[in-house]
DNA sequence: TTTGCTACTGACCAATCGGTCAGTAATGTA
DNA sequence: TACATTACTGACCGATTGGTCAGTAGCAAA
């Protein structure tokens, strides 16, 4: 008994008034009805653009279903077609969005030839144009924000995303160890303390203090290499 | 016609049933009524405190007044009673919470005596023992999850908490400068490198790897410290 | 034109939660 | 004991939203 024409034939008990309100205008409105065309192929990835887009907005408990399907030009059941859940959505759309980038960085990072000070400068600014000045730079404020109430989504991009990250930035450190150009240090906490910053970098234009003041991340990101550079460097070696 | 008495004694209407169950309950259970205090002085910072806990476990918008309330021993009405909003409460919060260690940082920094390397590390070690290692360390996290939805909390954490904060490290690094045991670097850029890790470091325990990877809180700030005082060490200086 | 398949719709449901307020009871006062 | 004050309660309201499903309509084969 749920088709609003049928409602609307047979009113009754306490949605009568709710279920006449709406689709009255329907009906005034005529058959003014929405184009719709069957794209069976092409909605998963415009659901998942749509997606990332308010989810790195306004965050992933925040953002409405009704507003992604509506944001990809289809109804909320249509997004159930294709999504079992809002979670399944969110899995989507890291690997649509991300993944790409990351296998791009591992190869960026695979064919670089030079010390590891200069790999580990341009790999750094290498993220930054292809995920911190893109609208991939809210993923990781959004994976801050929504991991504790979604621990399931935050071992996938845990899984998926962290560990090819870190591995990355190990690989760097360790032919640089290796060659001599770096100290030898423990890796994880090195690899930590290089991540942070870029990672903080996306939160705050993010968050906290996103209109209070802006960060110029080229200068940012400059000295931040600036400091491991020379902080990894041996002794002997010029900084 | 709100009270339950009432409703009983003459259901009418669309909520009757509903509002039937609830009370059936009630009256089963006789008058095990909860033994209720009256403590308009304690109450405030209690309910402060019980939130402050929830708050951070699972954010601000996912925290339920009712759980808040139910925390501190009272009822949700009372909470309103003391706070006239949620966000109102979470200023309480800050206020009680965090505004104290604050001063407590500030009155370490401004009593210390010792190089402004010393200082550096002295004081990173002291927010870690201070803020890192209690309950207020999700206090950071919780901030860059909700700031997105809630401009207001942020402006208020921002204007209470970072600025202070800043102007802490920035005192110190100005120290340095002078003494010459710091190079001239650009002030606001040192403070946001020096920040980062140590905000990462608390975001990272309550989020994406919370439960994936524990990080050396000890071996990171150390070697945090170290890279600093390293990379801004002036040239004849001994890092 | 008819029929069958299925992509798509949108009203609806059930549960959640911030906020309200009429009523209750603990405490002080006479 | 009678009364006044007020801290406290909890059922309720209204708005929100993830998820459902009976029904609609585009499309192609017969």
């Amino acid at each position: 008994m749920n088709p609003s024409s049928f409602v609307n034939s047979f009113p009754s008990g306490a949605n009568a008034a709710a279920a006449d309100a709406s689709s009255v205008n329907l009906r005034v409105g005529g058959d003014r009805r929405k184009q719709r065309s069957r794209r069976k192929e092409a909605r998963p990835s415009e659901l998942a653009a749509a997606a990332l887009e308010l989810f790195v907005e306004r965050g992933f408990a925040a953002t409405r279903l009704d507003d992604v399907a509506a944001s990809a030009g289809v109804s909320k059941g249509t997004l159930y077609l294709y999504f079992n859940s809002k979670e399944a959505l969110f899995k989507a759309v890291v690997q649509e969005a991300i993944v790409p980038e990351l296998i791009a960085a591992e190869q960026f990072m695979a064919n670089h030839r030079g010390s590891a000070a200069e790999v580990l400068r341009e790999l750094t600014f290498f993220w930054w144009r292809h995920s911190g000045a893109t609208r991939l730079a809210g993923v990781p404020k959004l994976m801050i924000a929504e991991s504790g109430n979604f621990p399931e989504l935050a071992k996938y991009y845990h899984d998926h995303v962290m560990m090819r990250g870190r591995a990355l930035l190990g690989a760097v450190l360790a032919r640089g160890i290796e060659s001599g150009e770096f100290r030898r240090v423990d890796l994880e906490t090195a690899i930590d303390l290089i991540i942070a910053p870029v990672m903080m970098l996306h939160v705050w234009r993010y968050s906290v203090c996103a209109h209070e003041r802006e960060i110029d991340a080229e200068a940012y990101l400059t000295m931040h290499c600036d400091m491991i550079i020379r902080g990894f460097a041996t002794e002997g070696n010029p900084a």
